[in-house]
DNA sequence: GACACTACCGAACGATCGTTAGGTTGGCAA
DNA sequence: TTGCCAACCTAACGATCGTTCGGTAGTGTC
């Protein structure tokens, strides 16, 4: 009986318990928050014992760790394909419009790794925080410079208030955003649109 | 000399206990998260006892809803304040200006209250979200109107996702902004100018 | 000067937390 | 067939959590 959960786990769902606890585990914290999902809880959703998490992370921050790492390899690959993609000769809104539905996409294909960065992270323990911290800058320098290239009338801390304030924008999207509404190209163009065009136009 | 205490804090201190509790709570929940804030933690910050905070609060979930309360009252009365005070010929960028502005003020004036609606109030219990969403709906309300008045070419769909996504880029301020660089005013110009005549023109 | 009331304190409650120690099992390798 | 190892288990640890109980010191009232 025992016995037979194990094999019935596996036959019915391919994917390893390892990367059910991530899963499980990045959707418990971005919808709970981090402290608020205990191990017990995690582990209920995946049907295992507390302790049994230990046998695949160190701890619950370093759970929470590769969930935001995950999260940020996603984003930052998605970045760099939707730049390989573009045509050399692509128009300025156009490149934003590429960027920002692969932010997107991103942001909902990875939903709950990707989401955890805006949810989750400002209210990590400072360790996780500081370990996750080079990627998240990293990527951020990939959208100064695409501002900048974009919108050369802007100095250096308009450009900083416009990435500022689009992350914002694009990153509010996880809370009010239904994917079965629509494609996240179609909500990108509805904010690249009245973004690059402005409100007057609209 | 336990007597003194209570007596020092009196004469240098003018904050009664009970909004000292309010202010210290907000600050700690806003940096630190609900969750991860204990009562001990706040009760430190006070220089009371974890016990005498239920002398003046019913339960920590009752502090944090009076928190949200204040918090929203004071981004509505702001609003408000923006309207009375615009001529009533104002144009629609000089509107719009106004009440980015006015909802800028009041998240770093009453800073931690306001700005816990952003980070807190995702993870904050059921209960208390549920009491505090009537207010939040409101305040909304007054967003809608008044985009869908300046921007007459939008439809609902836009209109949401431009009240949606201009509210994810002003709270996402309370995370990079420093008041000490600038007064909220041209924080909001720097906004609601590329937002109204596009990056096109930046 | 007795009384009530507000504002606090000290000590403790049961519950829950992250984590650890020490098994057990089922499948693969030799 | 034996041995090994990954993948789990049961049981419990100490710490910390929100909360409660029964006080006490100071202040104003009659």
């Amino acid at each position: 009986m025992v016995a037979m959960t194990t094999a019935a786990r596996k036959t019915t769902n391919p994917e390893t318990g390892r990367d059910r606890i991530l899963r499980e585990a990045a959707e418990l914290f971005l919808t709970r928050g981090y402290a608020e999902t205990s191990l017990r809880t995690i582990a209920d959703a995946v049907d295992m014992q507390p302790a049994s998490i230990y046998h695949h992370f160190e701890s619950k921050d370093a759970l929470l760790t590769e969930i935001l790492e995950i999260g940020m390899e996603a984003v930052t690959t998605a970045f760099a394909a939707a730049a390989a993609e573009l045509p050399p000769n692509a128009s300025a809104p156009d490149r934003l419009h590429a960027h920002v539905a692969a932010h997107l996409e991103a942001l909902f294909s990875h939903h709950a790794f990707t989401a955890a960065h805006v949810t989750v992270f400002p209210f990590a323990p400072a360790e996780v925080r500081a370990a996750t911290v080079p990627k998240r800058d990293a990527y951020e320098a990939n959208w100064t410079a695409l501002l900048s290239a974009i919108a050369p009338g802007l100095d250096d801390d308009g450009v900083s208030i416009a990435r500022l304030a689009l992350f914002g924008a694009m990153n509010s999207t996880v809370q009010w955003f239904d994917p079965a509404n629509g494609s996240t190209s179609d909500l990108a163009a509805a904010i690249v649109g009245p973004l690059w065009n402005g409100l007057a136009n609209s």
